[in-house]
RNA sequence: GCUCCCUUCGUCUAGAGGCCUAGGACACGGCCCUCUCAAGGCUGUAACACGGGUUCGAAUCCCGUAGGGAGCGCCA
């Protein structure tokens, strides 16, 4: 059964662009679509790049290539525009000033000229003497004299939002449930950098507000920052969105996803050959259980997606599972599907014969090697094959074949008569021959495909030379 | 250090006090099918972190313990 939604949702994917699409960040993209979908609300698209060093438009663009290619398209964002363009937070800059002016106006806002030296000092100290490392506070009573003072010395300063004290925050988190904070336990964080950039905590809650953005679903790495977020939201009186905390997407040694883990962006699977289908069935399952077990289609998930269900605990990826998505995404293609994604301008007979044997694309080469080019070197069990099966064998097998039983039924039936073998004796020699594999497609089709000098050959060498 | 979060088979998860001798999926093993592999069918191994409560009854509620994680950044 799948949640009833009265409501629909607003949700938002925020990324920063500054590298390629996580598979995590990818997961709650894919999530906040689907919970959008799912209540006929909207899904926005908004980039975090407010850190000029590391955001480059090239990161940008290719996020939004590999969203696309998910399919998740989003109903506003910086290419398409909205109600609430623009959708990159660094031309949003005219609206976050504002902001500033109202909290500064109502002493919520302070300057601050601390250094980032005197700041990484304090906060020494602090940890050494078991203190949570917090602002402290310092530049929050500053008069106009001594401001002029530091401004006068030429120290920039930045902008700290003035925390109240003893406020208790609560909010219920969509997966967690009911939270609650003090207000005592969060430092005065700074929502303005000293170049006048606008700093994640303030520009991310403000402009999820503004957006209308009505839930937002994110890491559990976010989860204490809420209190804060909420705390400014609600200082410039702005509307609180819900929040929801997923758990976070690990590798298998537990460790938040990262490259010593492989692949870990969606573009990496996507040039191995991974299908979006494959990907979006792997990511439905991460920390979220859907009304059914079985593969489903893109255009369905959203149907079978609850929300209810996000998981709290970190999830592990485990590349076997995507696999299996993978297979039964490929059992449901077309020919000229499968085709088209081996890339390689294969023969639809040949695609067709040894579809069931590829998962990735460069599973395709060694039986493209088999029916045009060379032999791969054998492995162990296969030499072991071939030598039980003996030179005379093959000698009668070549001599079979150059005798026009070129066909495998024809072939065995031949070879059964003159060696007295059948089954599996008489089976696998022949395909570890003509093959270099115990395992593979069906042989008869296969043998059609391979060129008859070379199949003699194959034959033919084994008689000689083992 | 302080605050917060998490903990069911190897993995992903179902489970919202009795329907649980804990279900499904992936992976793994066996059997069937079969020239092989894959697919398919059948089947097996395998989990409630630990300790106390509450209750007629706890995987489910409460309290501790242990182990993981996050935040406390002029990163997002």
């Amino acid at each position: 059964m799948s949640a009833f939604n009265p409501l629909p949702v607003t949700t938002r994917f925020a990324p920063s662009p500054t590298g390629s699409l996580h598979l995590g960040n990818a997961r709650t993209a894919f999530f906040s679509y689907l919970w959008a979908r799912q209540s006929g609300g909207r899904f926005i698209l908004r980039i975090e790049d407010t850190d000029a060093e590391r955001s480059q438009l090239r990161f940008r663009d290719a996020l939004m290539g590999e969203l696309r290619w998910l399919g998740l398209e989003w109903d506003e964002g910086p290419d398409i525009g909205g109600p609430s363009a623009p959708y990159s937070q660094s031309e949003r800059g005219e609206f976050y000033r504002q902001l500033y002016a109202q909290l500064e106006a109502r002493d919520q806002a302070y300057p601050c000229y601390c250094t980032a030296e005197d700041l990484e000092l304090s906060r020494k100290l602090q940890r050494m003497s078991g203190q949570p490392p917090r602002y402290a506070g310092t530049c929050r009573g500053l008069s106009a004299a001594q401001r002029a003072e530091r401004v006068a010395r030429g120290l920039k300063p930045t902008l700290r939002f003035a925390v109240p004290k003893d406020q208790i925050i609560e909010f219920a988190d969509a997966v967690h449930g009911p939270q609650r904070f003090s207000s005592n336990d969060i430092g005065d964080f700074i929502i303005r950098r000293d170049d006048g950039t606008s700093a994640f905590f303030f520009c991310n809650a403000v402009d999820d507000s503004a957006m209308g953005v009505t839930q937002v679903l994110r890491g559990d790495d976010h989860m204490t920052n809420t209190p804060r977020q909420l705390l400014l939201l609600d200082a410039l009186g702005l509307r609180r969105p819900g929040y929801g905390h997923v758990g976070l997407l690990v590798g298998e040694d537990g460790a938040p996803l990262s490259k010593r883990h492989g692949s870990t962006s969606a573009q990496e699977f996507r040039e191995r050959g991974f299908l979006s289908t494959a990907i979006l069935n792997q990511l439905f399952r991460l920390g979220h259980a859907g009304d059914t077990d079985g593969w489903l289609p893109a255009d369905q998930m959203r149907a079978h997606f609850r929300p209810q269900h996000l998981g709290r605990a970190p999830a592990r990826f485990d590349e076997s599972q995507l696999l299996h998505w993978q297979k039964e995404t490929l059992e449901r293609m077309s020919t000229t599907e499968i085709r088209a994604w081996l890339g390689a301008e294969d023969p639809a007979e040949f695609v067709d014969l040894i579809r069931h044997n590829v998962v990735l694309p460069a599973d395709a080469v060694p039986w493209r090697a088999v029916v045009r080019g060379d032999l791969q070197p054998l492995g162990e069990g296969e030499r072991r094959i071939i030598a039980a099966a003996g030179r005379e064998f093959f000698a009668a097998a070549a001599a079979a074949y150059t005798e026009g039983n070129s066909e495998l039924k024809m072939l065995t039936k031949v070879l059964k008569e003159r060696t007295g073998r059948k089954g599996a004796d008489l089976f696998m020699p022949l395909r570890v021959a003509l093959t270099g594999s115990a395992h593979g497609p069906e042989l008869a089709p296969l043998l059609k495909l391979i060129p008859p000098e070379t199949a003699r050959r194959r034959l033919e060498s084994h008689a000689q030379n083992s």
